[in-house]
DNA sequence: TTGTATGCGTTATCAA
DNA sequence: TTGATAACGCATACAA
């Protein structure tokens, strides 16, 4: 980083530093000429004002953090490309941090954020409802506006993007019971965080309308290991042979497959399967997958959206709205009768 | 961001801000007692250093530029989670860029990166080799680190991440040749990036070795857009009725697919298909894809490891290591006799 | 329209 | 072991 610095540019151009640093903000007046010139001279030079310098002075960074469980879904990186775009154009950077579903790093990150690193956060959450939240708190006094995305807290008041999890929960499970489905299990990771309840709640509703009884056994807990769940779930189907399967997640509906092609249970003569899932390729699995796929990119577009009206008109004018999205349902051969 | 500052935090513990700056970095000489004090008290009035002031300070950043053409690719994502890990333990943080493929986007984001933002970069590169490549000379002169992985320019002196390329495109080559196809059809997206180039190469030379005729119009050079890509493999399928296809790309393989069960080829009887890939399901596509899938991850993990090497001892002693990495090839039924 | 001087929050040097 | 002070590179209030 031995960077030619705006002093230097300025000798160099036997002007002040202040002209010259006038030259890279647009408002400020001055001459046409000089800035041409000093603009020509320091592509010469190859000067870049110091981004931290900057940072530090202005006291903002043009930034803002992204945090979410994990890159490998489809999801996210639909969504983090929706919130790239907004981010963009307004001339912010991105910086994305990874939880990996641990609440401990969550809270690090946060509290990490407290440095004025970032103008504003979009969260996907990773913890359990159940847990603490202060460290939450604490942000709002910093003036560091906060914006959920589909996995929220439900007890942190924050602008936030969901979509109608509880509707696409039910239509999902009421389109198995028409398909013909009366033992329907129900795949989940975390069944205590906000979206998976959510989801939980729709299903069992679903259940409730059509006189289906409501089995413990059939509401399958799974992890975020592949192979713990190829395990879990071959156990499952084995022991309670479902007849149709939904997963509130995509990775779990993938498990189901690949347990279902080992052990021989057709799909969808055996088991209908459905899924909350962003794949794009879906139509080209073996079955094709019948999905409710959430309106990712625009959920991220949204959630960045928000988050610069706090950005730009202060924290305390934060909209505290709601924004839900609606998922759609796409029945293929997986679902098939 | 109005946070408080290293002064206030002095003052509320009647210290000077000196000895409250050593009790946040663990080398310097402080006592025991006095430095958890500092700490506690940085806790409960929930102070954390500057970053920017920090890094202004400390002339750097702790942060390192990911360029990429896209997310939205199991082989960059996965090749992120390798580097993330690589950066994390070093208590790096990682910036990502998304070049689009637009060769204007990666000078930019080279130029932007002058100004200290980051202490060095990763990257794919999204332009043709033969473009001007000037703007990363000049990285060098700013004693900021390169490393190249996967895509690279050849013309440029940088450590370097790849796969073996040429003999993976060979072996994918051969294979179909050997599982009966004689009218082998190579998808690809820019031609005339190296490593569509080696990709190519092999193809070819795997074609020579068996006699087959090479011919012009079974190159077939397809774009990023899939509604495009659709339409011309549909034209080419139908007009030059390949029996096999070799995808340069993944999402090539995918529109094939998509191609392929529209129009009634049945793969892989009437096509075979095989594709560079880092799809973790296509196993579970109708029929089952076979690919070579590149050690993402691993390719991640070692551009990484190299950069931090040229940070850490200077970019003098940067090592100007060529390290390649082997990819495999997995025969599943899309290529089945 | 341009220049001077000050401070953003930190860390490093030096002295106590 | 701790404190005073200067400097990192830049942008702004104010003066010219």
């Amino acid at each position: 980083m031995e960077s030619i610095n705006i002093k230097q540019l300025a000798k160099a151009l036997n002007l002040s530093t202040s002209t010259v640093s006038r030259a890279f903000r647009n408002n400020s007046d001055i001459n046409k000429e000089t800035k041409e010139r000093i603009l020509a001279m320091a592509r010469e030079l190859n000067y870049q004002p110091n981004h931290y310098a900057s940072n530090l002075r202005e006291r903002k960074s043009k930034t803002i953090a992204v945090i979410v469980p994990e890159l490998a879904n489809n999801f996210f990186l639909q969504a983090i490309n929706g919130l790239e775009q907004v981010a963009s154009e307004k001339g912010y950077h991105i910086l994305i941090y990874l939880t990996y579903d641990k609440y401990e790093k969550e809270v690090a990150f946060i509290n990490d954020l407290h440095n004025g690193r970032a103008d504003g956060i979009i969260m996907s959450v990773s913890g359990e409802s159940a847990s603490e939240h202060r460290y939450l708190h604490r942000l709002k006094s910093k003036n560091i506006p906060l914006v959920f995305f589909d996995r929220i807290y439900e007890d942190i008041e924050a602008p936030r993007v969901t979509s109608n999890d509880y509707e696409s929960s039910f239509a999902a499970t009421e389109h198995l019971i028409k398909s013909g489905c009366d033992r329907i299990a129900f795949l989940v990771i975390h069944k205590n965080l906000s979206i998976g309840k959510m989801r939980m709640q729709g299903y069992q509703d679903a259940l409730q309308k059509h006189r289906l009884p409501y089995r413990d056994e059939l509401v399958i807990d799974c992890s975020n290991d592949p192979q713990k769940n190829y395990r879990i779930l071959n156990q499952a189907f084995k022991k309670w042979k479902p007849n149709g399967a939904f997963a509130a997640v995509e990775r779990l509906a993938i498990a189901s497959y690949y347990v279902c092609h080992d052990a021989g249970i057709a799909i969808p003569q055996d088991l209908k399967i459905i899924s909350f899932s962003s794949l794009e390729i879906a139509p080209l699995l073996n079955p094709s997958l019948s999905t409710i796929s959430q309106p990712a990119f625009a959920m991220g577009y949204q959630a960045a959206t928000l988050l610069f009206q706090s950005i730009e008109n202060g924290i305390e004018q934060a909209p505290m709205e709601h924004i839900v999205l609606q998922s759609k349902l796409i029945k293929r051969q997986s679902t098939a009768k």
